[in-house]
DNA sequence: AATATAGTTTACGTTAACGTAAAGGTAAAT
DNA sequence: ATTTACCTTTACGTTAACGTAAACTATATT
């Protein structure tokens, strides 16, 4: 087992260009293994992937989705900075909550335009 | 009655610069009154703004942002165009869906961390 | 053996969303 | 009257996140 993964596979699964897959290992964000010259993507690599594309379907910039990703592998004996990444992901959690505020608002607004333009048709259809 | 705002009112009550608003006017998503060569800012001005604001919170591009605020103004007496504009919605609102499973996952990965800092710090303080 | 397919590196190009600087106008306060 | 505080337009600059093209390699298929 251990499913190894292409670049295309990845490219192809998560609706992207290998080009994207690249330049996200140029800014330090992927690090997959070689087969000679290939790329080889590990399950941990692809989940890697899908977060770092979570957090730019969220608006975060390519740095910002990299910070994230890597609070998932701490790494870090330290306590200050351990306390350091509790404090970023208290941040990160307020953000989410603004954005999850803004959404819902979105979607009554929505509902209250989709509803004035279903009372439009209605009219247009009595005349 | 009827509020007006200057540029910088505006600016400093949603926290951008006054070349952010300018710029919006120059991408035709604003359209504010003049009083000589100063903007005026009505109402309406200002809840585009604060929506276009919302979108761009959300990641949208200024044009989709633009073409959301248009929604909230249809002025289209055409039903093929209404008929058009609630696809649009429900496409709009399918992207939202998306993003706020995708917040969900991440607060809920986002406590996991948490969860494995506090038990990282709390074996520190153990030793 | 030649063609197709998928991969590689290098490097310049593009676009959106403003930043920033220059050069000036207007109105109130000192 | 001149400093202060905002406002204006014009226009070039910047950055992120890739797109795109060129030139090359390796493997597999016909």
């Amino acid at each position: 087992m251990t499913e190894n993964y292409s670049i295309s596979d990845l490219a192809k699964e998560f609706d992207v260009t290998t080009r994207t897959i690249r330049h996200y290992e140029d800014e330090g964000l992927l690090l997959p293994a070689r087969k000679g010259q290939k790329r080889i993507y590990s399950k941990s690599d692809r989940t890697r992937l899908k977060l770092i594309l979570r957090g730019r379907r969220l608006g975060l910039s390519l740095d910002e989705a990299g910070q994230i990703v890597n609070m998932y592998t701490p790494g870090s004996d330290n306590l200050d900075q351990l306390q350091a990444l509790i404090d970023k992901i208290e941040e990160h959690r307020r953000k989410l909550y603004q954005q999850r505020k803004d959404i819902e608002m979105m979607l009554k607004d929505l509902s209250e335009v989709e509803k004035i333009c279903l009372q439009a048709i209605d009219e247009k259809r009595g005349t």
